[in-house]
RNA sequence: GGGUUGUUAGCUCAGUUGGUUCAGAGCACUACCUUGACAGGGUAGGGGUCACUGGUUCGAGCCCAGUACAACUCACCA
């Protein structure tokens, strides 16, 4: 064997094991069924830090349930991404000279489709790696077939339940790229950016020069005016109540409004009101009734709404420059100021957002919220940690409608279709037949083509299609019946398999993507998607800084498992991710993985370099007593751990039962003397025990488990830890762990005391033992002996002179020294330890005089604080009468 | 600006419903140890006013209030 792990060659040929012999395989059976759906990474991505954590955990979680017992399916699959897809599609066109507009749909989605089939399995490859036990045989797509037919499925029926809605909304408007832009592809520098705040005055309707003066940054847009507000308190403005002004150039009169939106502290207190342009405009002009003047084209020019000829058909940037000259001119400036505000920017062009209202199809949110929101509050569907149940509620009571148009091509195309020109001309159907019937009804046409009706060009929001994930992977929506709003009982699939057990995700889509699914959930199958929902945290580097591609500080995941290997990564992970909480992600976090990984396999190099006795050796009785105690012991801590998702306290915990009880305490004291033989009882017990903690280790560490699973017996093909049994919690006897616990001990403080008195590991000394019950170090003498490098171990009842004690528990030991003791030394060292116990005596002794204690803490506290008592009594006995020896 | 959550050793974090002298773990650090599974190892150590200020309590890292700083999130001043 060699004498170093190496992971490459190992990782590769189990993933390609498992994977032949059909484990990561599940069909529905009679077992309970455990499943996760993986969050879809977007199919453009490859996988960076956030998705290692996530799928690790996930890995852990789903391993450890198959080996329970449950049949645990993890299902893979990746969404569309409408808006990241087509973006890199266009980039990678443009780069070859193509622009989108050359292209038709057809041709377009052509290309994409080839982009992705190319593409969009990369993702995949890379799980492979981590050692993910997903069933690729159900890996599924947002856009695959049936997947298609869910997403326009659910539309039609969220229309025909009157969910669906066709309205007016202020939408963000690349002007360059002629789309909209959800508010997450809004960017909006730091530090704000320079603008320019013009103050102008606007005259008052029938008087002949009384002004009234407005701040503005978008001077362009006056001709779009259809108000100016004021603060209702303000008293400088009281008197133009009921009173219009005019508009500069064009002199239309606008109302002066009464609003409390308005600051009086900014600019000059008044506000001009623009609906058409603004969303907070937009929102005043609702309140108050006010028209909207659209006078900007879709390209960002003006258009002949703005009643200023000379403008239209110029970008509104250009016009801005031209109607400050001409406001100048006309004596409606009256001042300018420099001012930093928030500009938002395009995510894609880098271009300024122009808000614009636009005809969208929106999903009413407000009734479909409500059962989503008592369920999660009421723990159904568990959020873990738990502090983002506020967040959510918080979410879910301030909802607004969900905007489900997307100004794209790459994605599911609406299925409305427009047989006419007007607001209300348009049938929702599912396929074009079905719309061509509806709209000859509608129409009472009988005579109408297909070639008649025009399908919506807008493609749905992609969480439209995610938020559908744990029905639609298995098909649910295929039985779905619209007129009976019922999913039919014949998806055996769907039946077994829903609803899942736990979403792993990041909090940062929680709305997105998590309440969306649980509204679904509740809408179609009236059951929760997932029982509970485990929010990782952000990975962040070692800066706390969010790890991006554009800061360039992330690592590559796949150079970390080229040098750690994926059990030393995963463990990586782990070990810094508390619960729901960010992680620093620190690459020596790896490296220790990896070297755990190593220490592993030197204790199974070990054990393999043994040769068997038939002599029996009853010796090792009590250490394998106390390791069979201590390792139930360990289980049940982390099943505990498990429940809570406390993945990396569990991780931990398995870590030092490994390092510290079995390779440091269990292996050292049973471990054959240089080339000895050991007897067959405790190799097998050894190989027992080896194999139960490297089950627990298995969701952890796969790879490495596995092989040392099959180094440790000669096992067939299918005979594999990942699809072995779980360990269950056994016995654990406090008699044996206490032996195993005064063994370990003894020892050690035997080594501290070779420390500070100079003396050599290995030179023998005369231990004698002063202890209440000799029982307990019966069992253990001749180990003692043996590991403690003893001359002889004696009982006694007397102090014994010119001796090192020490005490385990309230048994004291003395290292018989003869003339090397220096009593000075140990004087002072029993003085210290002395002065200690006084103290803590005292402290104790001061809670138990203390009526209002005695009174008011309860009786197990107060028990407690007497048996410290009469522990510390005794120690400072014991160290009194070794201090008077000693003289 | 609103809401939420944090602040404990050089670093990353525990601290389970206030009760051991409670101030912990891992990593890093210091000293010593190498024919023996592993130097990717072993043994023994040093290291913290629990952000700050008050309060409640017999008792506070833990509960309450305020302050500072940070993060997340929603809305963003024309």
């Amino acid at each position: 064997m060699q004498k170093t792990y190496n992971p490459n060659e190992i990782e590769k040929h189990w993933y390609s094991h498992w994977q032949q012999k059909g484990f990561f395989r599940s069909i529905p059976d009679e077992r309970p069924s455990y499943t996760i759906v993986i969050p879809p990474p977007n199919v453009t991505g490859v996988l960076h830090m956030g998705h290692m954590l996530n799928n690790t955990i996930q890995d852990v979680l789903v391993r450890r349930a198959r080996m329970q017992g449950f049949n645990a399916l993890w299902v893979p699959g990746t969404d569309h991404a409408s808006i990241a897809t087509e973006a890199k599609v266009v980039r990678m066109l443009r780069e070859q000279g193509i622009l989108k507009s050359s292209l038709t749909r057809e041709q377009f989605l052509d290309k994409t489709w080839e982009w992705k089939e190319k593409y969009g399995g990369i993702i995949f490859e890379q799980l492979k790696k981590l050692g993910a036990s997903c069933d690729w045989e159900r890996t599924s797509f947002t856009m695959d077939p049936l997947y298609y037919k869910a997403v326009i499925r659910v539309f039609v029926d969220m229309y025909r339940k009157g969910h669906v809605y066709r309205g007016l909304r202020m939408v963000n408007w690349d002007c360059e790229a002629q789309t909209t832009v959800s508010n997450e592809e809004v960017i909006y520098n730091e530090d704000g950016e320079k603008s320019t705040l013009y103050h102008l005055r606007y005259k008052i309707q029938g008087t002949n020069d009384e002004w009234v003066t407005i701040a503005t940054t978008r001077p362009e847009t006056i001709l779009a005016d259809t108000a100016i507000a004021v603060h209702p308190d303000d008293e400088r403005f009281k008197h133009l109540e009921g009173k219009f002004a005019l508009v500069p150039f064009i002199n239309r009169p606008i109302p002066i409004i009464f609003d409390t939106y308005v600051e009086r502290e900014f600019g000059t207190g008044c506000l001009k009101v623009t609906p058409a342009h603004d969303i907070n405009d937009y929102e005043i002009g609702q309140r108050h009734n006010l028209p909207v003047i659209d006078i900007i084209n879709d390209n960002g020019t003006l258009n002949e709404l703005c009643q200023m000829p000379q403008y239209v058909g110029k970008d509104r940037f250009e016009v801005r420059k031209l109607i400050v000259e001409e406001l100048k001119a006309a004596t409606h400036l009256v001042k300018t100021e420099e001012l930093i505000n928030k500009v938002g920017r395009s995510e894609r062009t880098g271009s300024i957002i122009e808000p614009k209202l636009s005809l969208q199809w929106f999903l009413a949110m407000k009734k479909l919220c409500e059962p989503a929101l008592e369920h999660v509050m009421n723990d159904d569907v568990r959020l873990i940690p738990e502090k983002y149940k506020n967040t959510y509620r918080h979410w879910m009571e301030n909802v607004r409608d969900w905007c489900l148009s997307r100004q794209l091509w790459w994605g599911h195309q609406i299925p409305a279709y427009y047989y006419g020109t007007g607001d209300t001309d348009f049938v929702v159907a599912e396929t074009p037949q079905e719309a061509l019937e509806l709209a000859q009804k509608a129409t009472n046409n009988p005579t109408l083509t297909a070639t008649d009706l025009k399908q919506d060009p807008d493609v749905l929001d992609t969480w439209a299609s995610s938020w559908l994930w744990p029905i639609a992977v298995f098909d649910g929506f295929e039985n779905y019946d619209m007129a009976t709003q019922t999913m039919g009982s014949n998806n055996t699939e769907l039946n077994y398999y829903y609803p899942t057990a736990v979403l792993v995700t990041a909090p940062e889509i929680l709305f997105f993507w998590v309440a969306r699914m649980v509204i679904a959930g509740y809408e179609y199958m009236d059951a929760r998607p997932f029982k509970d929902v485990y929010l990782t945290g952000l990975v962040r580097d070692k800066l706390g800084r969010k790890m991006s591609k554009s800061l360039g500080n992330s690592p590559d995941p796949f150079d970390l498992i080229a040098k750690y290997g994926a059990d030393g990564v995963r463990t990586g992970m782990l070990f810094s991710s508390p619960a729901g909480n960010d992680l620093m992600f620190d690459e020596s976090l790896c490296e220790q993985g990896s070297k755990f990984s190593n220490k592993i396999w030197n204790a199974l190099r070990l054990i393999k370099g043994w040769d068997i006795t038939n002599e029996d050796n009853p010796n090792n009785q009590p250490v394998m007593a106390w390791f069979e105690s201590k390792f139930n012991q360990m289980l049940a801590n982390t099943e505990q751990l498990y429940s809570q998702y406390r993945l990396s306290e569990a991780l931990t915990t398995v870590y030092s039962f490994i390092w510290d009880d079995f390779c440091s305490t269990y292996l050292e004291m049973i471990k054959p003397d240089y080339e000895q033989p050991i007897d067959r009882t405790t190799y097998e017990k050894t190989l027992f025990f080896f194999e139960q903690i490297m089950k627990v280790a298995h969701p952890f560490m796969p790879f490495l488990t596995e092989e040392v699973y099959h180094q440790l017996q000669n096992r067939t093909d299918n005979d594999c830890i990942m699809v072995s049994a779980y360990p269950k919690i056994g016995k654990i006897d406090p008699n044996a762990i206490d032996c195993g616990e005064a063994l370990r001990d003894v020892l050690s403080k035997l080594r501290e005391v070779r420390a500070k008195k100079n003396i050599k590991p290995r030179d023998p000394l005369p231990l004698f033992a002063k202890v209440a019950n000799t029982a307990t170090y019966q069992p253990i003498k001749s180990l003692l002996i043996k590991k403690g490098f003893l001359a002889s171990f004696e009982y006694a009842t007397d102090d014994i002179p010119n001796s090192a004690p020490f005490m385990v528990g309230t048994d004291t030991f003395y290292v018989a020294l003869g003339d090397t003791m220096d009593i000075d030394a140990e004087r002072e060292r029993l003085q210290k330890d002395l002065a200690y116990q006084i103290g803590f005596k005292d402290s104790v002794n001061k809670k138990l005089s203390n009526e209002k204690f005695v009174a008011n803490a309860n009786a197990i506290v107060i028990e407690k604080e007497r048996q410290k008592l009469a522990d510390a009594e005794t120690k400072i006995k014991l160290l009194e009468e070794s201090l008077a020896n000693l003289n």
